[in-house]
DNA sequence: GCAAGTCATCGACAGATATCGATGACGTGG
DNA sequence: CCACGTCATCGATATCTGTCGATGACTTGC
């Protein structure tokens, strides 16, 4: 029975979301909201997305850059960069017509930390 | 289109399993890998089954432990212990008639590495 | 102001997943 | 050998998720 995603609010950034795994047992709330953020990860897709904006030059690439490299379609591109971002571990900035996202490498390095017993 | 778990078989080692996120654009295969072991983490019950197991006196507890701090039924305890089990972030080793299960440590640390860019 | 480009949202559908009750397999103790 | 405890598997079901085509909102360039 997983929850909603959060709506495009990041909610609380990951450093605040809960312990460490295995310092103490997780509460309810709080294995929710983890899993809720591994869960935008947990798709092959989106995986890709983030490989790809984190090895561009800039660092951001638009929604019809990623298109030809997924093979999916436009809104199927669309809806998995807006989990990436309501997950909190991308952003993205509207300028002109275009939509420009970039993967936040803080948020990442805080993911995987929690993920790491005793750190 | 995620693709079935990998059937009881811990596969691949997680740190072999690719670089980490963002040093060169995850590979599809690369990417189904990782995206299936970030799935069995991401869901709030095996989240806690985790954080219990590494919360524990003795690192491992059994079946019929988990089933009442957890509020669901047997089976479906049983599921999520399988699938932690698939995703090689934990192990089940039998002794008479109980399963004992533990946390693989490393490999949640390797897991969470993999997530950070350019570790 | 109009045509073209870029993107997000909507509605629909197929496939996957969580959940449980019932059942079966196995070990243990009388 | 039989009743009981422990656990995994099976079958069924409700729900969630990924996917796409169609559409609408917005910007740019002519």
């Amino acid at each position: 029975m997983p929850k909603p995603l959060p709506d495009l609010a990041p909610a609380i950034p990951a450093r605040q979301c809960c312990a460490p795994l295995g310092t103490t047992p997780l509460r309810p709330e709080e294995a929710d909201d983890l899993a809720g953020r591994l869960r935008a990860l947990a798709d092959p897709h989106r995986l890709r997305l983030l490989s790809l904006l984190l090895a561009s030059e800039t660092g951001e690439l638009r929604t019809r850059d990623l298109v030809a490299p997924l093979g999916l379609a436009q809104p199927t591109v669309s809806h998995h960069l807006r989990q990436l971002v309501a997950a909190g571990v991308a952003t993205a900035q509207r300028r002109g017509s275009e939509s420009w996202y970039a993967a936040d490498r803080g948020a990442l390095v805080d993911l995987g930390s929690l993920l790491q017993p005793d750190a």
